[in-house]
DNA sequence: GTCTATAACTAGATAGAC
DNA sequence: GTCTATCTAGTTATAGAC
């Protein structure tokens, strides 16, 4: 275990918890067990490290994800939204073999990337990671070719919108669901009940 | 226009802008043109004027927004899922008559709220305002009865999650709107947009 | 590569003069 | 009620010894 793999490592656990600007260099290393000096050492900067923590989870998500969506597409003249977004479940529980609890830590990471921080994260992903959101965008055009460009847009971003949240604040809902309802969910519970609303929701009569 | 009000307008706009935990004491005040001891004087801590920002808001919509949603469920033995989403559409937008721009900075708070702070601020608003949670479910089960309340109590936190996103990041969104597709969008311009998406979301088949 | 020490700065909050 | 001045505690980042 490096010191740069401990430091990511708590620093992608608090990022999840707290938020980026919610969690201090101190907070990281503390929970790492190195010194404070180290973050800068090895990453240089804060924001550096925030994208180091993404990237690893991007570059073991995005080529899964691509060629699940891919086989979406080629496995029929016109699949489902419903399959469409179940493409993407395989990948994202996968992520749990990769680390403890990533499916889990990513999404919340990515919740708080578009919230936290005044969307710089934003920015770093869709320019670094483009053939993913079009690969997307061309199963959903093949699912519902009526929809124009301008409704996918904001239907996909509304569907964004829906994952993040949710996941963002997930661990509120898991116990919620748990209090209320006597029912223990975790992310892939909460992953199979999203899939019919944001389904639906894109395919919605225009 | 008394120093408390002054502080309290820059507070929500820096708030919406940049998030609770993102904006400074010391910005409220400069921007507000006041003494910075004055937030403390007058609200006691950052904290208390954060719920008094939201509280402004709230006290203004929620009477609107309960009558709307018991006149929904007086007009019709079984209403649209979207008749019952459409319920929101004149309360929120007559808070831009109550002030510049009401609508789009208190969706924004409302945005911020959910994701920074550590859920404080939605303790705050659903302990604070529980008869406006209830109506909404009342008027969601009249229109879908067939579904169970663990199945509403997910799908109404997705269109929540739908919501308070779209519009933390509506600035950006009618930006790309309008750089993509020529197209002019203002915030009931993307209310209108999202209440298809999230009747149909509520409304998938189980 | 890792440490201590500290620089340089910002935060929220408050005491006390007016 | 409003001001200045300041306190305490936190932040990121870095210089320099080992």
């Amino acid at each position: 275990m490096t010191t740069k793999n401990r430091i990511l490592d708590a620093a992608e656990k608090l990022f999840a918890d707290k938020g980026f600007n919610g969690t201090s260099l101190r907070e990281i290393t503390s929970l790492a067990e190195v010194n404070l000096a180290a973050v800068n050492y090895h990453f240089g900067s804060k924001k550096e490290l925030i994208k180091a923590v993404m990237s690893r989870y991007m570059n073991e998500l995005s080529p899964n994800l691509e060629l699940a969506l891919t086989n979406v597409c080629d496995s029929s003249d016109k699949p489902s939204l419903v399959a469409v977004f179940s493409a993407f479940v395989e990948p994202l529980l996968a992520l749990n073999h990769f680390k403890e609890n990533g499916t889990s830590n990513f999404l919340q990471l990515l919740g708080r990337g578009y919230t936290d921080s005044q969307g710089f994260l934003r920015w770093f992903l869709t320019t670094r990671y483009p053939t993913l959101i079009n690969g997307f965008v061309a199963a959903v055009h093949k699912a519902y070719p009526e929809l124009s460009a301008e409704d996918m847009f904001w239907r996909l971003h509304f569907t964004m919108g829906t994952i993040v949240f949710t996941m963002s604040s997930s661990d509120a809902l898991m116990d919620i669901a748990k209090n209320d309802f006597d029912r223990n969910v975790d992310i892939s519970g909460v992953i199979k009940q999203v899939i019919p609303y944001v389904a639906a929701g894109v395919g919605a009569p225009i």
